[in-house]
DNA sequence: ATTTGTGAATGGGTTCACAGCA
DNA sequence: TGCTGTGAACCCATTCACAAAT
């Protein structure tokens, strides 16, 4: 109840869910409230309790038998788990379509990931603004890089420069890049790579439609995973790979 | 090498790798190569070779030993397990920042998802632009879809109204559903739905991001997805929920 | 000599079911 | 009596390693 030791590794698939606890918890905010059991946590987060219960306790087992968990205890620990005690600016490389849509996303600011800078390889584009951004040069990456203290880089450019791209963030100091491009990228081993391909989910959702046209009814539960994102035909929503996308 | 009889039932962490190797395979589509190598695709999907085989071993074992596998015919065969033979046009239901990013993303349209309507439940933005499409009003939904033949939603609203936006999806007769929404969802079985959530994925980077600057490497690989997209700190892209996203 | 296809081994994650505690 | 915490069983997926095929 009181301070724990630090817990177990813990396993991937619970890193995945926790953002979704979290963000559970954090809609209950208001509420009454102040205690909440495995049983409802699942269903708010789309999963089953047992695996709720078995989640928390890779954090340290901060529930009590008979009642259930503190939900501001809870909050606390996931936040500081996910490191999320503080904001973490990341930087959108690459500024078409989809970039400055990234740029504009409210919901990153919102959850701790305000856009602090874009940069672009097209000179014509270096100078624009986009809110309150202005584009700068990749050739001056590492100095942005610097200024925001930044570990985190967002791929927003075509498939053709995603890897050099990578490397160019790598070289930064950048330790952590999410990548929208539709390319495998690799990264050395203390980089964290994690990839969104959203052609790659609608050829999923495809491949799992025609099953069930075709007269097989494919259900199918998951999470991934990842992930990522369950995937497949099912009800509720669960994270990891299959079944479900990623929430 | 002919006619194979419907394989086995497809594991949903293979589904989710198909459309990666899809990818790879067209883009060595001019290159003189005719046939490739387990170990080839492995590389350029950016998994390994015994995962290659085994997954091409689900669609019905079309390659050749000592040579390996024809690419055209692969190429063929996977795409029609997508159903990728034909386009599917998608509806987008919500046109703020993120589904207007949407709207423009050439990727859909090029991978055989063209965006074909798009919906709002904001009077005010009915009747307005957008690229080639018109703004429609949610209450057309039914007409919409129909009109389309659309079988797959994307749902780019706000959290708040993301379930009861499922809800008209599949009551419009909508039976695929992808969700951009920071909000889980839950669909009838007969209903794929998967997920992405951006700050998610930026929350599970940081996880392991914290971890690394906390003196502990935790490596991991992943693919989420499971994600899949895998998630974790890991080198080597790959599709699902963890490590890397999910292309 | 190569490279596939696949049983067997291994490992991770989920679910069960119940003992332990409030 | 209620609900957590967790060993055990189960299931899916990955990896190994080698026989089969060309």
């Amino acid at each position: 109840m009181t301070d724990r030791p630090p817990r177990r590794r813990i396993p991937e698939a619970t890193v995945a869910r926790l953002p979704v606890y979290l963000r559970s918890l954090l809609e209950l905010a208001d509420g009454p409230a102040a205690t909440i059991s495995s049983e409802r946590l699942a269903e708010l987060a789309g999963v089953n309790a047992a695996k709720v219960r078995k989640d928390l306790s890779y954090l340290g087992s901060y529930g009590t038998r008979g009642v259930g968990y503190d939900v501001e205890y809870l909050l606390f620990q996931m936040s500081r788990e996910l490191g999320l005690t503080q904001d973490w600016p990341v930087v959108i490389v690459g500024v078409g379509n989809l970039g400055q849509a990234l740029a504009n996303y409210r919901g990153f600011a919102d959850r701790g990931f305000p856009v602090g800078a874009l940069v672009d390889a097209d000179p014509a584009k270096v100078g624009e603004r986009v809110g309150d951004l202005v584009i700068e040069s990749i050739d001056d990456l590492p100095a942005v890089v610097a200024r925001l203290g930044t570990t985190i880089g967002l791929i927003a450019t075509p498939a053709a420069v995603a890897q050099e791209v990578a490397d160019e963030l790598v070289a930064a100091g950048v330790r952590s890049i999410l990548n929208f491009a539709p390319a495998v990228v690799t990264v050395p081993p203390d980089v964290s790579l994690r990839k969104v391909d959203l052609a790659v989910e609608l050829q999923i959702l495809s491949f799992y439609q025609r099953r069930r046209t075709a007269g097989l009814a494919a259900a199918v539960e998951a999470s991934a995973r990842g992930d990522g994102n369950g995937a497949a035909p099912g009800s509720s929503g669960v994270p990891t790979i299959p079944a479900e996308a990623s929430e």
